[in-house]
DNA sequence: CCCTGATTCGC
DNA sequence: GCGAATCAGG
């Protein structure tokens, strides 16, 4: 596997909303978790509670089996990490060069965007509780629209509807055929005929058709 | 033991 | 740039 633009945007966004580094490449699979988080690191998304940070490192007797560096720097040099980035200060709305006159005399109706977990996002200006309550850590797809809702999305596949994909994955309206199966198969009766072809003497056989695309999908 | 993130370093 | 190996704390 190799981080294309989605996968990174998805480590960036999936690392923004606090899933772990084990959660994330569970997720986005084929890589490890230790991949997430070099890759996150040379992105420069850091700052996330470690559960470790500064404390002497190294310092017990060696049990270690490997040890790299015998630390000879250690008495020699001082620790040449003293700058641990305390705020990397995301990114703050640029304020109007013109600024408006902040005088709303008539009272507005508070207006909340929806987070996407469903959610009511702080409106501008609002207080939040002193304990806000946590927004779901995992965020599950949801139908993004109306004309989904009837399509057999991935989630909806069981052993009793066919899998016959239809569209390309990535695509928005890719879905799955979801007619009733052909028993013992994955497909409905339809599909079967697709995907299940008799086998043919070789002098009755046709030619082998051209490949219908050039290799793996690119977007 | 399990989990976590951080860091190193060979590729 | 990538990620396994390693480290270190919970």
């Amino acid at each position: 596997m190799s981080w294309t633009e989605e996968r990174i945007d998805q480590l960036k966004r999936l690392w923004g909303q606090g899933m772990t580094a084990s959660q994330i490449a569970d997720e986005l699979g084929g890589v490890s978790r230790n991949a997430v988080i070099g890759k996150a690191h040379r992105l420069g998304l850091e700052a996330r509670p470690s559960p470790v940070k500064g404390g002497d490192a190294a310092a017990s007797g060696g049990s270690s089996p490997a040890a790299a560096t015998p630390a000879p720097e250690k008495a020699a040099a001082p620790p040449p990490r003293p700058a641990p980035t305390p705020a990397p200060a995301p990114v703050s709305p640029p304020p109007a060069a013109a600024a408006p006159a902040p005088a709303p005399t008539t009272p507005q109706p508070i207006v909340r965007s929806i987070g996407p977990g469903g959610f009511q996002r702080q409106a501008p200006g609002e207080q939040s509780s002193p304990i806000p309550p946590a927004p779901p850590r995992r965020l599950v797809p949801a139908k993004p629209s109306a004309e989904m809702a009837d399509k057999t999305s991935l989630l909806d596949l069981n052993d009793k509807v066919c899998k016959w994909p239809l569209g390309h994955p990535g695509e928005p309206d890719f879905h799955f055929c979801g007619e009733p199966i052909n028993p013992g198969f994955p497909y409905c009766l339809e599909h079967c005929s697709v995907a299940y072809q008799a086998q043919l003497p070789r002098r009755d056989r046709r030619p082998p058709p051209p490949l219908p695309f050039g290799g793996p999908r690119v977007r």
